[in-house]
Order: C-alpha cells, then structure tokens, then sequence
RNA sequence: GGCCCGGUAGUUCAGUUGGUUAGAACGCCAGCCUGUCACGCUGGAGGUCGACGGUUCGAGCCCGUUCCGGGUCGCCA
C-alpha cells in the first residue's frame, strides 16, 4: 500500500478534455475495470465525476506495468501521468478522446471483490445493495441522485434566505404530544420512566419562534413517525419547513409557489406557472382523491340522478344516503377483459367497495354488463351517455351509501386504469394546489369530530359564525401542494387568538387538562403577544424523489430503512446490554 | 395486524410429472494476448436450493410452520 505523501489530485476524473492533451495530471478513484492485453493494460477509473482511461504499455517500466496488472476492481489508486489523445476513441464517455499515459501508480487501497457490481441499473436485489449500501452509493444512479438532492437542498436554502427567512434548529428531543402519528420513544437516564419523543414535525416550535419575534422560519428539518413504510413513506424523512409571521395563506402559497419556480428555473423542470388550484371537494368529486394525480384526465362522473327508480335495489338501496359513481376507461376494450376486470373487482373489494359494476361496449355497439339485466335499455343508454361510452370503452359503477367511499374507491380504480392501460405520461411534473380543505373531519371509530389538518389551524374568516352549528361545512385556512398524485406539503394559517383556540378545542374534545398536558406552554406562550402566522412544510425526500422519477424514497434517502423500519447494514434496530437498561430504568425490558 | 408476490452459485436467473453427480450467463482465480473500452481466447474454483418439520423408497419441486424482502390495505393530526 503506498501512502499519498504530499500528491495533490490535479483533476476529477470525468473532467480531462482534448484541451488538457499535454498536461500533467492527477487523478484519483476507484478501478472500474482493468482491461489487461498482455504489455498493454487499460484501467477505467472512477470518482463521482466520472470515468477516466488510464493506459499502461511498452513506454512503461516494468514494475509499474505489474501493479497495473495487480489492479482489481474497486481498488483505490492515485494516478499521475501526462494526459494524451486515444488512438481508439471511446465517444460513447465524456472523456473518451483522451486517456492518462501513467507514469505514477498510488495503489491507496484494496478491495475485496464487491458483492455486486458498481455500475448503472445494477440488477441486483434492494435487499444485497442496502447491506452494502455504502458501495451501492458509489454507483452513478445514486451519486446522481444525492448530488441532485444536494442541489435542491442549496437552493432552497438560498431561496429562502434570500426572501429574509432565518434556518433556526428546533430540538430533536421533545415532549410526546400522541396526536396523530406514533412518536418514536427515547428514554430518559435522569427522570427514570419518563421519555422524550423524537419529532413528527418542528410544528409547535416553529410557531414558538414566530411567537419569538424570528418572523420567517426555514428548517431542513428531520422528521420521525413510528409508523409503517410504504414506497413513499420512511419512518424518518426531510421536511422543508418553514413558518411566516403577518401573512394570510395566500401569502404563503406565493411563497412556496416562488420557490418551486426557482426550482424550476435552475433545473428545468418544465413546471407550468401558475400553478392550478382545485378545491378539495372539486378534487373527490372529479378524481376521488385529495391528491389528485392530473397527468391524465378520466374523470368520475355521477350517476345518481338517472338511477333513483332504476329498479336495481343495489343502485337504490345505495343511493338511499350515498351515491352511484363512475368512471370510463377510454379504449380498454381489448384490454379489459373478464378475467383482468375480475381482479380490479378483487382489488376495489379489498378497499372496501362492496362490488363493482361494470359495461363493455363492443366494437359494433352491443353492450356487455353485470348490471344490464336489472335495468331499462333507456337507463342503460342514459348511463352511457353519461359516461360518454363509445364502442371499444369500458365503464365501471361504484354504489354506496356513504359518498366518500364510493369517491375514494373509484380514485383507486382510476389510478390502477391507468396503470394498467399506460396512461400516465412520463417526465411530466403536475403540480396541484389543493383548497378549501374541511376545517373537521368525521372519525367513524371514535363517533366524534376531529381536526383534518391539525388543532392550531385556522378556520376561515367566513366559517367562525358556524363553527358550532354546522361543523362538516367549516372550511379550514389550510392547503395542500400535491405532484403528480403524491402529497408533497401541506400548510396552513395558524390560531393565534386565545378565545378562538379554546373554542376549537372544546369542540374537539379536549379537555382541560389534556390541553395543559399535550401544549400548555403553546397556549402559555399565545397570551404574550403572538403575531398572526402561517407557514409549511415540503416533504424534500418526495420532492426529490419525484423530479427525479424514481418509484421509491430508497433511492433519493442516502441510508434508509426496509419496510420493518430496520437499516440491513447496521441491523438497527437491535438489542441493548442489560447495564444500559438498568441504567434507564428499564430492566424490565429484558 | 390483513392480503398479494418473491427467496436456487458472489450476482441475475433456469430447473420438465417428485428420480443418476442441481445448470446457464456475468463475476471471481490462473495462463496467453500491443489499442482495449461489456476486450478476446483457454482452463479452473465456487451450492446449508432461506430455516425447521412432515409426506415419500426418494424432495430444489408436494404439505405445514417460520424467517427475510417487495408491494398494498389498515395506520400516517
């Protein structure tokens, strides 16, 4: 092994061009591949910039052709030599007109034979990579993607801090407050049985720091909820957060709208300006879903008005209290057959749709369906018309008595359709303002009102005079900004007057000692003069994950979990000695 | 917690109706090779068929249990 004794690195290995033919040079990396012709050997190397051809041959002394020749992949070398035009051009790499005529070889470290090998779309199973995550990140699709996260990180701070928002860190250890998501539990040494909460989000201390004075808050704030994965969705994420003082929500959505142009500007995202608005209820009724994926059109469209004497006690019985909804898959005839319609009935039963109906309009206009023979031709052709089937379409009916599940229902058929039928058009960037959100949302289980959003959130100016009589129409100020289907942040105008905040939390439940207990000191801290705030927060490993066009957070996440939550590599989580146990007052654990 | 899919060489996979010594490609090791760039040629090593149990004369294959991974529902104010 040699040692770097004073060398510098001259140059990045994906940077030699024709215009250095001549120079000396150094670089250093790891051996992509060594390519060993007997007297003349060749070796890739490779940093995150790139690939370089080192060449070896006759002009070499004989020593330094045989530690070529030892060079294994991965090994890591220092290689100084006097750059040169190739005889053989490569133009397939950025630099494969020119190639390192080596006359110094720092062999700097070894490397086992890797598990698998360092290139683009490496084949090899998420599970083998993540145990052996630090050498999956040396593959160009990762380097790529963290470098880009590094990027969006840059400018958003830049951005923000440009618009006078100051990065304050709020606490990582803070006091459990069981709203919402499960809180990951730490510990404590000194209070024996009481325990801290790692963040869901910076929420109350965002809010503390307007009350403060800070005026404009940005965080690139780690978040954690003890809750299970999905492909979007790890138990810790990144969230761009931040809080405005003196603002309205519209004030907000400039905001954050503003940053997302100068992402866009920076790095040509192709996003349209403005970005388009959609009230909450427009967005369930046209798509089923409070994140709407738009690259597409299919919208749902009702049919309870042409079925109330249909006949089909289904149809009628559902449209006691709920609805008869649909949607229509353009040109699936050949597609969609039996057997495949089969399945997404599986699938909508599995959601807990209690059928599906359905029509397929064969080529030469003859209707095929499961629900034909229980109503009217002139029914059957209103339904049609309805859902403007032409020959060759499919449509699909979902009926229940309650309207939200036959919307959420038919949102999940939409977007399975449209999986299926390749609808959803690549590299296009939707993004979604959704309004208007419901300041209550109904909890079946509990029997009770809860907060939609969450209990400091501003009801509109409009709304206060029926907070009490008529709390399924009261309209939060709070938004949504959704790309592509997926919920990429989430905000709102904050309570900050005291008689207000004590009118909601009744009327949420609460009582006065579970206020005291979970956020007193929010409350506490509301009676010295807090201003009139607002603010976000921007889920960036989403953000991240989505301009990139990756399927899972796993490839724009440095080091993340599998779905139990657990890190393959370091086998977190695992099992403590005894003596730390003891030592928090826990050996009960054991 | 529910449902669906998967686990065979270092890696990606094939493996017929349950039947001799479980195969291929890439990778790896050795030798040869002066313009390769997925170099080429020759030879070689490499297997707890995820684990346990059962059925059987005989199990990679059938049955049960379990572990692990992926997706999804519940859950995620």
């Amino acid at each position: 092994m040699d040692y770097l004794g004073g060398r510098k690195r001259t140059h990045y290995c994906g940077e030699p061009r024709p215009a250095q033919i001549g120079m000396p040079i150094t670089v250093a990396g790891w051996v992509q591949r060594r390519r060993d012709l007997g007297s003349l050997i060749f070796v890739d190397l490779r940093d995150r910039s790139g690939l370089l051809q080192l060449a070896f041959d006759e002009a070499c002394p004989a020593e330094l052709l045989e530690k070529a020749r030892g060079l294994r992949s991965e090994y890591v070398v220092m290689a100084t030599g006097v750059l040169r035009e190739r005889s053989a051009k490569n133009l397939d790499l950025p630099t494969g007109e020119v190639e390192l005529a080596v006359s110094e070889l720092l062999l700097l470290g070894r490397s086992e034979t890797p598990p698998f090998e360092i290139i683009e779309n490496c084949p090899t199973s998420e599970l083998i990579r993540l145990k052996y995550r630090y050498l999956d990140l040396r593959r160009p699709d990762l380097q790529r993607n963290i470098l880009l996260r590094h990027r969006i990180a840059k400018i958003t701070r830049d951005y923000f801090d440009e618009n006078g928002f100051i990065e304050i860190e709020t606490p990582m250890m803070i006091k459990s407050t069981p709203e919402g998501a499960r809180d990951y539990l730490v510990p404590s040494r000194v209070h024996p049985g009481s325990f801290y909460a790692l963040p869901q989000s910076p929420q109350m201390y965002k809010q503390l720091c307007m009350v403060a004075g800070f005026d404009r808050y940005i965080q690139l704030a780690r978040c954690f909820r003890d809750e299970d994965l999905r492909a979007d969705r790890q138990p810790e994420f990144t969230q761009i957060d931040l809080e405005m003082s003196f603002v309205e929500l519209e004030d907000i959505l400039n905001m954050v709208e503003g940053f997302i142009a100068r992402l866009d500007s920076e790095l040509a995202l192709g996003v349209e300006f403005p970005i388009p608005r959609m009230t909450w209820r427009d967005a369930l009724e046209r798509f089923g879903s409070d994140k709407p994926d738009t690259r597409y059109a299919m919208e749902l469209w009702s049919a309870s008005d042409l079925l109330g004497n249909c006949g089909f006690s289904v149809f009628e019985t559902a449209l006691q209290t709920g609805c008869v909804r649909g949607v229509t898959a353009k040109g699936a005839y050949d597609t969609l057959t039996r057997k495949e319609i089969d399945k997404l009935t599986e699938m909508v039963k599995g959601i807990g749709a209690k059928g599906l109906a359905w029509a397929r309009v064969a080529a030469e206009g003859t209707i095929a369906s499961s629900f034909g023979k229980f109503i009217s031709e002139e029914t059957m052709q209103a339904i049609c018309a309805r859902a403007d089937a032409q020959p060759g379409d499919v449509i699909f009916l979902v009926a229940d008595a309650k309207n939200s599940l036959a919307l959420s229902v038919l949102g999940a058929l939409r977007q399975a359709l449209a999986r299926k039928l390749d609808l959803i058009p690549k590299g296009k960037l939707n993004f979604l303002w959704i309004t208007e959100f419901p300041f209550f949302d109904w909890d079946e289980d509990a029997q009770q009102f809860v907060a939609m959003h969450h209990p400091f959130t501003s009801p509109t100016d409009e709304s206060m005079a029926i907070l009490e009589s008529d709390k399924a129409n009261v309209i939060a100020k709070a938004a949504d900004l959704t790309l592509n289907g997926i919920e990429m942040s989430s905000g709102s105008v904050r309570v900050t007057d005291p008689e207000l905040q004590q009118r909601i939390f009744s009327l949420l439940g609460l009582t006065e000692e579970e206020i005291s207990a979970k956020f007193g000191f929010l409350v506490d801290a509301f009676r010295y003069g807090p201003p009139p705030h607002g603010g976000m927060g921007l889920g960036l490993d989403r953000l991240v994950m989505q301009l990139l066009g990756c399927e899972s957070l796993r490839d724009v996440t440095a080091f993340p979990k599998v779905q139990n939550a657990s890190e393959p590599m370091t086998e977190c989580p695992s099992p403590v000695d005894a003596a730390q146990l003891k030592e928090l007052g826990l050996q009960s654990l054991q």
